[in-house]
DNA sequence: CAATATTTTTTATCATTGTTAAAATTATTT
DNA sequence: AAATAATTTTAACAATGATAAAAAATATTG
């Protein structure tokens, strides 16, 4: 018989860059965005370092493959989404779907969002970072469509204007909670409060009388807004 | 007569101190964020790195410096900006004053927020980039109250969150610019079009028909969101 | 004014990190 | 099993933030 020694090279490759890639979520989430270099990322993942730069590529293309599996993992979660028959159920779905993933594993997802604050800075342009917000405005814009659809909004302000709006106040809540200033329940009541009050610009009375009181009802359940972030631990991971 | 050879010592240090800063902001905003480095800096300014080290610190603690500076500057240009009486006007204020101190020298100012953003990923508190967000969120928050008081508000919806609202939308679209991604145009058409749509959740009717309006004007005015960012120049700065 | 003390700047050097060329190793093919 | 192709590793480079110790400049005192 043939020994089987002939073990797929390819596969092998495929097992290191897996290795590698789960690693780096590991440093990044449990010792922070500055642990990542790519000496300790070998060490931990069994390699040496220009092993990541034929597998996968440079610190920055590293960061591209992390997130690019991250955002496959946020829009698997967000399309099973229950798609709820109620209009406003649908607006919310993405702060909801979206914060209640990430609560799922707070410095798994953090991490990533981390790796997109670095590519953004790097300058370079990043088709998957792109691609996110793309889908963030999608997702938004689709949430405010299917009020307008439902006639719970007048249609006075061109629903993809309420959209942007309500993605850009959830990006800085979603930095800010990637940055460990705020908490998660922080960043999911704030991002829900924003999408309540810019549904509210363009409601009809009986819809608006509705968001207003969620609204209250979220304003009362405000807790403080403390910093409970694990970041930063300076002492070497040998 | 004693010669003037006593030229005060702290008068030459505070020389060397702005030429360091000065050449810190330039090449912060002409060459982009990486090329602000400490030697090309110390050069540039004719200076020694340890000299910078001696009279401002540490890499963060430039920034820091440089923050500073700006941060002065737009605190004494809004607060000395004129207090129209019309409720909208004031509240549109902040966007229409930082926009227009930003575009008269976009380079000086932008090297201010990208130095925020650094400081902010640095992980480490820094009093100056709270100071900004307090005040942003007091600027936008008096807007609110200020439509409030003039009756064209209802009071359905707290001030402070629609204020809040406008100040995380603005962040967005200000860190874009930043990052030269927008223009300061399409910078100010967003920010602009945010608040209008903010006031609107709990504008009273007649407000609502104007702010829809605006809004709509706003939306007509759209150029293409090009990207003109002079930054990542790779020649070497000698 | 000369001598001493203090402060500031500089020379020289480290440690760390991203990166890569060339050698050594391993797998595949003939 | 030898030859070839692909991959991993050894070794090293360049750039950067940082700092100790020497040198220079400035202030203070006798």
């Amino acid at each position: 018989m043939t020994r089987p020694t002939t073990q797929l090279r390819a596969q092998n490759m495929q097992k290191r860059r897996n290795r590698i890639l789960a690693q780096a979520r590991t440093l990044l989430a449990v010792h922070g965005f500055e642990a990542l270099n790519l000496r300790d990322l070998a060490r931990l993942a069994a390699v040496t370092v220009p092993t990541i730069y034929n597998l996968l590529g440079n610190k920055e293309e590293v960061l591209v493959a992390l997130f690019a599996e991250v955002l496959g993992e946020i829009e698997a979660r967000v399309r099973s989404a229950p798609g709820g028959d109620d209009a406003l159920t649908r607006a919310s779905a993405v702060v909801l779907e979206s914060t209640g993933l990430f609560a799922e594993d707070q410095n798994y997802y953090r991490s990533a969002f981390l790796a997109v604050e670095y590519l953004n800075q790097s300058g370079a342009h990043h088709d998957k970072v792109t691609q996110l917000y793309a889908w963030g405005e999608r997702l938004t814009t689709d949430g405010v469509l299917a009020c307008r659809q439902a006639k719970v909004l007048a249609g006075r302000i061109a629903s993809p204007l309420l959209g942007e709006l309500v993605l850009r106040a959830f990006r800085t809540s979603c930095r800010e909670w990637a940055l460990a200033q705020i908490s998660i329940e922080e960043f999911r009541r704030r991002a829900l409060t924003d999408v309540y009050i810019t549904l509210a610009a363009d409601a009809v009375d009986s819809f608006h009388a509705v968001l207003v009181k969620k609204i209250a009802a979220l304003t009362a359940t405000s807790t403080t807004p403390s910093n409970p972030g694990p970041r930063r631990s300076k002492e070497q991971v040998r």
